[in-house]
DNA sequence: GTTCTAGAAC
DNA sequence: GTTCTAGAAC
């Protein structure tokens, strides 16, 4: 037997409305036995959808239900129950905007914290996603492209950060810029423009994946410092500097300061000239385009 | 990785 | 008043 929680911000209005705004009653819940067909027909509101396996002691409300708070939220409120809906940032169509989608939260609050980080290894499986494939590597678009031309260069194997990269990676790896440099010869405006190809030294998306990206950085996904100081400064290592190093050293290593690099003053990376505001960036880089 | 928003900066 | 960022939550 499952348990099906269903949460839409219709019930909770409902809810503080009518009731005591107490959190369990943001839930309705639906047992479907094996093989039983959950049909999704209210499409007018978010939802989450948790599926938990009955056991034998059935847990209480109180257990079950882990109310969690956005940063704006008062915890002395009881109005202000969360109603933030998820959004699974990375199985989406390359080429539309993210969408809304139904996602299984975490009864455990350290597995739940982090889902987000697998989201490229979902997006490299999705046909959808691909670009290119071979019997080693997959190529997607970027979902939140930081500039006009952007993908991820990703290996099937599970690699799951630079460190633990070795020697026996290298020829991966080396393959992994070769189809890069493919992507950016079969561009179509690869002519008149730069591309770096590359990786974050500390990714925040679990799963080994080299950027090629071109150097225009015209995206309104670029939107703050660290977008930008993780593409323009150290925090970006070239490709072919990471197989240099494993080759030479036998494994990659990160200095400790390279987080403080993400923070770094806005510079322009054609002219190094400092500007303070991202907007006034977007400004400034127009002009080289123009030029 | 993104979203959201309080509060800083202007 | 508006713009923009930093940091927490996810």
């Amino acid at each position: 037997m499952w348990t099906v929680w269903l949460w839409a911000k219709a019930i909770r209005l409902l809810v503080l409305t009518t009731f005591k705004p107490h959190v369990t009653h943001l839930y309705n819940q639906v047992s479907i036995k094996p093989g039983q067909r959950l049909h999704m027909v209210n499409q007018l509101y978010p939802y989450i959808v948790k599926f938990t396996e009955e056991t034998s002691t059935p847990r209480s409300s109180a257990e079950r239900i882990k109310p969690t708070k956005r940063p704006h939220e008062k915890s002395d409120n009881p109005a202000n129950i969360s109603t933030s809906s998820h959004t699974d940032h990375h199985a989406m169509n390359s080429g539309s905007p993210p969408q809304k989608k139904t996602q299984p939260p975490s009864s455990d609050k350290s597995e739940s914290a982090g889902y987000w980080s697998q989201g490229l290894k979902v997006s490299m499986q999705d046909p959808k996603m691909q670009v290119y494939k071979d019997d080693r590597v997959v190529v997607i678009k970027d979902k939140y492209p930081k500039a006009r031309y952007h993908w991820l260069v990703l290996p099937w194997d599970s690699i799951s950060s630079l460190k633990v990269l070795r020697s026996e990676h290298c020829d991966l790896l080396k393959h992994m810029q070769h189809v890069g440099d493919r992507m950016v010869q079969q561009c179509p405006d690869a002519q008149k423009r730069n591309f770096r190809l590359g990786y974050h030294a500390i990714p925040s998306m679990s799963h080994v994946h080299m950027h090629v990206i071109s150097q225009d950085f015209d995206s309104p996904c670029l939107k703050n410092k660290k977008h930008w100081n993780s593409f323009t400064t150290e925090y970006f290592i070239e490709s072919q500097d990471l197989i240099a190093m494993l080759e030479a050293d036998g494994k990659v290593t990160v200095k400790e300061s390279t987080n403080e690099l993400l923070k770094l003053p806005l510079r322009c990376h054609i002219c190094r000239k400092e500007q303070s505001t991202i907007p006034k960036l977007k400004d400034h880089l127009s002009i080289h385009r123009s030029s």
